[in-house]
DNA sequence: CGCACCTTGACAATGTTTTGGTAACGTTGC
DNA sequence: GCAACGTTACCAAAACATTGTCAAGGTGCG
């Protein structure tokens, strides 16, 4: 009883079941499993299922982010690698528009999404 | 004469011109503008450059991984809802293999390398 | 036992990102 | 002015991420 099977959390969390193996997979939620093997989620677990489902949805971006940043925490090499090339930014062109990049992350959704129907632009 | 141009700078960083202007749109390397509009590449973008690679290379991951990393220094709502969704980790199950996700990152490659051709395993 | 659930693994459809090519047009240098 | 380069903008192929589905087999319970 401790916990509910996969398609009882999929169904309380509005993940798909295939999601969740998905998520379970990708490091992003560690399970108990009972005696047989079955995953077993707990009030927690579920409760970070959606926390995980607004976050990515608010945020905008996906599960593999999620796991990059997961991997930035667990590897000091490869945090320190990362910051090493990040801090070494302040770049030759002094002229340079600073928030020009993040055009770049939204524009990558837009892109699609303003073709998919030209209305609905007022949303922002 | 100040920096090279883009065919160059390609020739001596081992990416291609389409890459080195995708990498700049991705805001991760900012450039000087000849008044003419075209890109100058100068010492110091060109070790970027190369650094660049070998750290995707090493590190194994990818421009929109990077990218990522950046949003998170960038963003501060981003960065705290992501810190706080990992926090609240310290998992339920006591006993979480806290290696497992790796293997994740990785297999994600093999899986596919395998499948395209089923010989070849020796170039590893 | 039988039925409805679970497991893993594979194959596939879809959506998005990465990368290349090409077209239309401006720049540089001889 | 022409050849060889640059620019942006677009279309397309390849790679990868996301999601579904199905097969083969184990589990739980009436």
């Amino acid at each position: 009883m401790e916990g509910l099977t996969i398609q009882e959390a999929a169904a309380t969390t509005g993940w798909s079941p295939r999601m969740l193996r998905y998520i379970e997979r990708a490091g992003l939620l560690a399970l108990v499993r009972s005696p047989s093997g079955y995953r077993l989620y707990g009030p927690e677990q579920l409760q970070r299922l959606r926390t995980l489902r607004e976050l990515l949805a608010r945020m905008n971006f996906g599960l593999a982010e999620l796991g990059f940043a997961m991997r930035l925490r667990r590897e000091p090499e490869l945090r320190a690698a990362v910051n090493e090339w990040l801090d070494a930014a302040p770049e030759r062109p002094e002229h340079v528009a600073p928030d020009d990049w993040l055009r770049w992350e939204q524009e990558k959704h837009q892109a699609l999404i303003a073709a998919a129907h030209t209305t609905e632009m007022e949303m922002a």
